[in-house]
DNA sequence: TTGAAAGCGTTACCAC
DNA sequence: GTGGTAACGCTTTCAA
């Protein structure tokens, strides 16, 4: 393989005026010069050494991407989103499956640092631990996907940007799109251990219900998860939830799941238990897996806008990178309401 | 950060007795400076500098991995496990989605190249194009995943590792497993444009029809996907097939889904068109995706062994990258069933 | 057993 | 406009 100086020697010139032309500084130089250096560069199909031009630059043109398991669905949406967006910009994303396993992540960080990475994207992983909170310091860009983030967090301690769906308004979306459409008693179903996403749906999900003075009884339906991140569980625990729903009285007519996987395991469950989707009881989904239209019936959901999501997420990187001082910020996204088949009409539709 | 020489300086030593501990050559010191430097390195929380590394060794702990789209299950799983497998050896995954697109795949070779990767494996693209086979004379090692290799290749030819389930025998298994449960009537149902691992799979039903003579009729049910690399083309198109299938007559009483894929789009149109599976007709998919469990009813299929898949592909990269003259070699792997519901219980059973 | 020094392929600064 | 050259952080060879 041609290197700089090989395609220098063959145009005859020097290599500081052949890395001219591979940094765009086209001022400095005869238009003829630099035409014999294209065409050197062209015959000799040269191909610059990005590891050679990182030692002296300090960076890559790659970014990580740290999910707990890319077989969710959720996960491997936003890693082609942001693979797609990282190309936009010449960039390679490197992967990581954490499993939410703390020296995972650690060992992740730590190749990043040493391969070069200078941005990494978290997924739905709790961003205030000390390796990333200490990587940050050490002038990785990160930036939080899926907030787990207090919202109340200080500004002034804010260490890393964080991109997220609204969840607050999806779960409003979710729970107000029962209502409209006739349900009268609504429940949502979770799993039981709080996060930042989780507890903002849920919050959404008051309001609505706090509108409509539908108050009193029990309406957050949860479930602790069986341990071990397989990638079913959420499904078999929206299985087990479908039980525990049915057996409340009175019985309820609509039901948002906290996500999709638990609302498929709903779907299942209740099918299994001979009770009818929508005529029976609707059920909706929050982020809008591709799985989702796929169920029986076809379940409505409510949707992340991932395809601009992504794309922030890499122009931030990118921004913090060129400029530390950039202050990070949080993003929220308004989700959309994905209508399929799994909700009642509305009496009067 | 601090590098090689401030851990000499640190240590009192030279910059390559440093060296020397981070390559493990240990026999060339004294215990007494070997503890020494270990112990500077840990005060100054050293990190050795990869890329710099890399420059002189020419080479990075990654490898590269080209799949048509990571949101398509059978390759999120696949990236999974090559991620694990990959960490076990100390490297990381730069992953690539190419919608098989020819540019993509040129693009993502030629930045493997740069960034100094020398080992990528392929999923599910014709390996035998220009590029990859361009790719493999200039020394970058490549493994094909489900095989798209023409099997009677000529061995003095062959560039690339193979590793695939074997597809043959997977198609065999699922027709065989059809017959064996009581049905008499069995068709497959495919996409219509042939691969190397469709084609397979075709001929171990087909070997299956002979050993009982069934032929006769029409078995091999096929349409043409739509355009465009949307990640349900393949579960669209089993809808439509379904459609097909119920106006064979007689009517089928068996089918064998090409993929899972297509054998979730068989049973929404089958339940769709008010048809009972599997009283009325049986399926069984093949690939085992983590969706088919929680189909109604769940998908019996035929499971590739990737969690031993991965390890090896990992292995053989790593010893071709280690020994070039290293011949290619072509891997099958033997697939289960996996026995769920959508398949009729044996009359006998 | 240790150290000095020559690269690896680029970039960037400074002379010419 | 162009060219020379010192880094960047490491590995490796060879001499001490």
């Amino acid at each position: 393989m041609a290197n700089i100086r090989d395609v220098a020697t063959y145009a005859g010139v020097s290599v500081s005026s052949v890395s001219n032309v591979l940094n765009g500084r086209l001022d400095q130089m005869s238009p003829a010069t630099r035409e014999r250096i294209e065409q050197a560069m062209h015959t000799l199909n040269y191909q610059p050494n990005r590891i050679a031009q990182q030692l002296k630059t300090g960076h890559v043109r790659m970014f990580g991407l740290l999910v707990p398991s890319i077989v969710n669905p959720s996960f491997s949406a936003l890693a082609r989103e942001v693979d797609l967006a990282a190309r936009a910009h010449n960039y390679r994303v490197l992967l990581g499956n954490t499993y939410r396993q703390e020296d995972e992540e650690r060992a992740f960080i730590e190749d990043m640092f040493a391969h070069g990475v200078r941005g990494i994207i978290v997924a739905a992983s709790d961003v205030r631990k000390m390796h990333f909170v200490k990587a940050a310091r050490q002038g990785m860009v990160i930036i939080n996907y899926d907030n787990r983030l207090a919202c109340n967090i200080d500004n002034e301690l804010r260490q890393f940007d964080s991109v997220s769906m609204d969840n607050v308004e999806a779960g409003r979306i979710a729970a107000s799109h029962l209502i409209e459409r006739g349900c009268q008693n609504i429940v949502l179903a979770t799993e039981a251990s709080l996060t930042m996403s989780r507890s903002h749906k849920i919050d959404g999900f008051h309001t609505v219900l706090r509108n409509h003075q539908l108050t009193g009884a029990q309406r957050v339906i949860e479930e602790k998860a069986l341990g071990g991140y397989g990638d079913t569980e959420m499904t078999e625990l929206g299985y087990a939830l479908a039980g525990r729903i049915l057996n409340i009285s009175p019985r309820p007519d609509g039901v948002v799941a906290l996500n999709d996987a638990v609302g498929v395991g709903l779907l299942a469950g209740l099918r299994d238990a001979g009770v009818s989707v929508p005529d029976e009881i609707s059920v909706i989904g929050i982020d809008n897996i591709p799985l989702s239209k796929l169920t029986y019936p076809p379940m409505s959901s409510v949707m992340p806008p991932l395809e601009k999501m992504a794309p922030l997420m890499i122009e931030r990187l990118l921004q913090r990178i060129d400029n530390p001082q950039l202050a990070p910020e949080e993003f929220l996204f308004a989700p959309a309401l994905v209508s399929r088949e799994s909700v009642r009409k509305s009496d009067n539709g």
